[in-house]
DNA sequence: GAGTTACA
DNA sequence: ATGT
């Protein structure tokens, strides 16, 4: 399958999921909610993280004062629920049938939650792609270089959009400059979930 | 909309 | 420095 946008190595999958994929992927991730309620991660610098997260899988992503990491569980001492069948659906026509991933981060952006440009690092193998999947209200994706500072591209993406950065795009910085509060119907209170599946080890 | 700096 |  070739993507609908490829920038600077980045691929875009315009509409990949439909509404009732979306659907099915919101109601599974419900679930994994109830056994891993979201929380808001402390930088190791002192600020809190505006978006609400947890995890699914081996690993989840984790922060505190101590810095960032994977942590084989919630905060709350339970082991991560399993990555739902949606979702590791997604993974296998996009990128392997032979390697699942360890992780299913899950972000949810309220209306004000936005995250700064950084890269994704703490995995052990960057030959892996990081893929994820946008559902509810649009965001705007920003994408830098593998360094910080320099000339940026932006694109806006919407409900059931997948993204994969692997190769060359596989440590190039990005992050979500905002949300458009409302503009999508998939989730009944708006907001944003933006699902990260990674290899991690 | 995009880029740079400062911050403790 | 995944924040302001």
């Amino acid at each position: 399958m070739q993507p609908t946008q490829t920038i600077r190595g980045v691929d875009v999958y315009e509409g990949f999921l439909d509404r009732e994929a979306q659907g099915q992927v919101v109601d599974d991730i419900r679930g994994v909610a109830e056994i891993a309620p979201l929380f808001s991660p402390m930088t190791p610098y002192g600020k809190p993280m505006r978006v609400k997260m947890t995890s699914a899988g081996k690993y989840g992503w984790y922060s505190d004062r101590k810095g960032y990491r994977y942590e084989r569980q919630h905060p709350d001492g339970q082991d991560w629920p399993a990555i739902p069948e949606s979702v590791l659906a997604i993974w296998r026509t996009l990128v392997s049938t032979e390697r699942m991933p360890d992780c299913c981060l899950v972000n949810y952006y309220g209306e004000e939650a936005r995250m700064g440009m950084h890269q994704d690092r703490d995995e052990a193998d960057f030959g892996w792609p990081v893929l994820s999947v946008s559902l509810g209200d649009e965001g705007m994706f920003r994408i830098g270089n593998a360094t910080r500072g320099g000339k940026t591209q932006s694109v806006w993406l919407r409900s059931g959009d997948v993204v994969v950065m692997g190769g060359e795009a596989r440590l190039l910085y990005h992050g979500l400059d905002k949300i458009r509060f409302g503009t999508s119907t998939l989730l009944p209170k708006g907001g944003r979930i933006n699902l990260t599946l990674r290899v991690v080890d």
